[in-house]
DNA sequence: TACCAGGGCCTTT
DNA sequence: AAAGGCCATGGT
């Protein structure tokens, strides 16, 4: 399904119909791609660092070998899966239908449990250029080095270390004593992201909430975007204007299988046509 | 039950 | 330039 090769300036070129990269990295999922002059992203997960651009249904990917691509960065942005048959489970609504002509090139980032878990701590009543500052500066402070200013991200045994005075320099507010009980409790055992991922939705909403700070709108977020959890379904203000204008009796059952996908057409649908601001 | 802290970015004035 | 809105959670 996906052809490769290298174009001129020996970066790699993988075919992607009816993914969107764009819409992908800036629909609230990730808080670590920044879109560079020349329109490329970069971004870091782990230990690794991406620069990526798509031009009509091709990606040129800068800096990562192919066996780099086909080991980390094709699962990262998970093109193993067929989005097709999400879109074609969700065709049954007309509202989705709507949603996935403006959304439809939406991936899931299968991303890091512990970097998913922070991030949502620091997103909960947050703007997201406040949320990337924050975890840049959460990075730099405390992650490896890797390359030109890039951080990877800490993990929770050196954030559990510290105290609220430590991670002043963040000026993450309120949030920071929630990023620290995360820590603690993660480090120690408490929280079992092995427990999690093999929890169903419920069990795995309460397990995240022994947290304090992780309620069920940043419990659902992580079950998502850190555990890939496709039922999972975060509500928040976008959300709550597009079920009650669109689903004043709620989200049909038929698509509660696919309700994070779905949620993803439905949250980017509405931000972008400023539902509820004309 | 209702209300508000907390902080910074955004939009509107 | 200034003011007001926004936001998820926990505490009162």
């Amino acid at each position: 399904m996906e052809h490769r090769g290298l174009c001129q300036e020996n970066c790699l070129v993988i075919q992607c119909p009816g993914f969107a990269l764009k819409d992908t990295l800036e629909c609230g999922q990730c808080f670590r791609w920044d879109q560079q002059e020349d329109g490329s992203f970069l971004g870091i997960a782990g230990n690794r660092l991406l620069r990526i651009r798509q031009q009509e249904d091709a990606l040129y990917v800068y800096g990562c070998e192919s066996a780099d691509w086909e080991g980390v960065w094709a699962d990262y942005f998970d093109f193993r899966e067929d989005y097709t048959r999400f879109q074609k489970a969700l065709s049954f609504d007309p509202v989705c239908c709507e949603a996935m002509k403006l959304a439809g090139g939406i991936h899931i980032l299968r991303q890091d449990p512990w970097e998913t878990l922070c991030s949502f701590i620091i997103s909960q009543n947050n703007n997201i250029p406040r949320i990337k500052g924050i975890i840049s500066r959460l990075c730099a402070l405390l992650g490896d080095p890797l390359t030109e200013g890039c951080y990877s991200f800490p993990g929770p045994e050196r954030l559990a270390a510290l105290s609220v005075e430590d991670l002043a320099p963040l000026r993450a507010g309120f949030r920071a004593k929630y990023l620290l009980d995360a820590a603690q409790k993660v480090a120690d055992g408490t929280v079992d992201f092995d427990a999690v991922r093999a929890a169903s939705l419920e069990e795995g909403e309460q397990l995240l909430r022994q947290i304090h700070g992780v309620g069920p709108k940043v419990a659902q977020c992580v079950l998502l975007f850190g555990f890939h959890k496709m039922d999972a379904f975060p509500v928040d203000v976008w959300m709550k204007k597009v079920l009650s204008q669109f689903y004043p009796d709620g989200f049909p059952a038929a698509a509660k299988p696919y309700g994070g996908i779905a949620q993803q057409y439905l949250f980017h649908y509405a931000r972008l046509t400023k539902l509820g601001q004309s």
